[in-house]
DNA sequence: CGTTAGCACTCTTTTCTTCCGAGTGCTAAT
DNA sequence: ATTAGCACTCGGAAGAAAAGAGTGCTAACG
């Protein structure tokens, strides 16, 4: 279906004061956004055909049009290849960036809160996966007398910690051996190769000391499995509450996606490569009618997780969308030292 | 100011069916509640009485009577001596907490949760403040070529941990070396004795290394900080939003209030010893009208943090009260162990 | 043919009125 | 001190009317 030069141009206009307005576009307005090139009948005629085609819908017989996904589909096709950030923009986004720069999960934390602050509508990010992570080493401290610390690292930088009370006391040598065991056992092992089974291997060996050390390989598993997951952070969920595109019931079952883990990581890690527009309306999921939400990947090879706006489908687009790219690729920079 | 019995009665039976319905409540209504003792005249001649004691308020001349925070108070006291929670609920809550409670940070987060849901309302949990912490143990350990993880353990069990990256490279001996310093200087020593200046007296001792360092020790420095202030955690946003009475934009006020970790701790930490109702209208703070926060503390000694609820003035106190009591004392006795 | 002015028609939104009912406040009786 | 009775006050609901925005169609024009 080819739409021509002035259907085209009709269908983004309209997009376009959607967007600014929230209103139903009439053909006088659209007229006057064309600079009046033509009449608004002949607008109306154009209108006509575009709402058959599937472009435009009207709220009730009497009233403007509102641009449809198709019509939005068009409107981002065009502004994806020419859109872009102004340099004070990217500079300041690098200096955030930079300053968080030392510690890769304070880096993506504070990258999702300035793409909210800037852009006024939520943003997620989601840290890479450990999938193809290995376990880098092991470590299990006393923390008390009757408590521990077991702490794993991954080789692609990852810390994950927890405490653990033993009912049994912790001698330091035992508590040490244990986490030779461990080491022995598992270091430069992929995560994804860690099962139950081969913990309770582990736990069989040192059968003498099987009582005490239950409650540490319960929590090791968790966090071999913690740091295999990709950790999702969300940032300016407040932002949605702002915007009169939503209503509190509609915020709230948008955040209640939000908040719910799986949602949220499946919706981002099933766009790979470049950006991706998520229309809400296209998608099965009623919650996020009305939302438009833009992923794209950040990092390299393995190594890399998702960036996200989530945010009302007549969201700034030509705004969100380079600094999204912007913040995407930066960090990507900044996270391919490690 | 002493009210008589039947006042008395009437002030609870006003809060009691003003928290059901949300409406104002009148006179006719009123004579039902107490069982048609007397008639509607003869409450209405009380209510005026209460009104101008402060008790009622008349949203407008012809209404019914909407009870002001002096009536809740009065209300709360008769409340917080006679409310109890059935065996039932008492044991849900301790199997739940139990479940969790091999390590504290999760075993308070899950308290929180429990209480977000089983009440319908929001809740919030302060751990513990390092303040009179001491550091147990520093460890460094190389994560990469070029990044190193440093780990702070202190004597109330915390953890913190911080990934860094090391311009120039890491030898591990060095790293060891560090870690040794750090160790001697600090172990045993409290946070809050720990200053800028102190760790660049380290710093000067290592001085070939200083540049090496340098990120560690600003690491070591922010991982000090955190732990010593008392983390917050927030569960059940969503739930305010559920509610008839919060409108959108106090919603997100009150959000916002809550997601700002030093309003919240402020809040959270004024209050020592049992348990508090804040009423929203008697506080400064314009964001908590509407709203009421019970607070109460867990743990002993200096190792106690704050338990909170906050919802709507109307919320269903006779069952969150004990609830939230309940949890707090289970949270304290599995914590006692650490 | 594409474009345009003109105009009747349709629907929503807004505003104004009217009406109803809940609840008070007062008075007079018990 | 309590109560029945009643006039009065408001706010909210319901309805009617007016205003406005925008369409769709027709007929004319280059």
């Amino acid at each position: 279906m080819e739409l021509g030069t002035r259907k085209q141009q009709i269908v983004a206009a309209a997009v376009d004061a959607y967007i600014r307005t929230g209103e139903p576009v009439g053909s006088k307005l659209l007229a006057e956004l064309l600079g009046n090139a033509v009449s608004s009948a002949t607008i109306r005629n154009e209108m006509a055909d575009l709402a058959a085609a599937g472009y435009l819908m009207q709220p009730h017989t009497s009233a403007g049009r509102i641009p449809t996904a198709l019509a939005f589909r068009l409107y981002l096709d065009r502004l994806l290849s020419h859109c872009s950030l102004s340099e004070e923009s990217k500079l300041a986004i690098d200096e955030e960036l930079l300053s968080a720069s030392g510690d890769p999960e304070r880096l993506l934390g504070r990258a999702s809160d300035l793409l909210a602050d800037a852009t006024g509508v939520a943003a997620a990010v989601a840290t890479p996966d450990g999938k193809g992570a290995c376990v880098q080493r092991v470590e299990i401290f006393p923390t008390g007398s009757q408590s521990a610390a077991i702490l794993l690292m991954t080789d692609s930088g990852a810390l994950r910690s927890r405490v653990c009370r033993l009912e049994s006391g912790c001698e330091p040598t035992v508590l040490a051996r244990l986490s030779v065991s461990l080491n022995t056992e598992f270091s430069g092992k992929a995560l994804s190769e860690i099962s139950v089974a081969s913990v309770q291997a582990v736990s069989a060996q040192l059968c003498e000391n099987g009582l005490l050390y239950m409650p540490l390989l319960t929590a090791f598993l968790s966090l071999v499995q913690e740091a295999s997951e990709s950790e999702i952070r969300l940032s300016g969920q407040l932002n949605l509450l702002q915007h009169p595109d939503y209503p509190i019931d509609r915020a709230r079952s948008l955040l209640a996606f939000l908040s719910h883990r799986e949602s949220l990581a499946g919706m981002l890690t099933a766009h790979p490569g470049g950006l991706h527009v998520v229309l809400g309306s296209e998608s099965p999921r009623r919650e996020l009618d009305g939302s438009s939400i833009i992923v794209t990947r950040y990092g390299h090879g393995g190594n890399g997780g998702s960036l996200c706006l989530i945010g009302p489908v007549r969201m700034d687009y030509a705004q969100a969308i380079p600094r999204l790219q912007h913040v995407a690729q930066t960090v990507s920079r900044l996270l391919a030292v490690f």
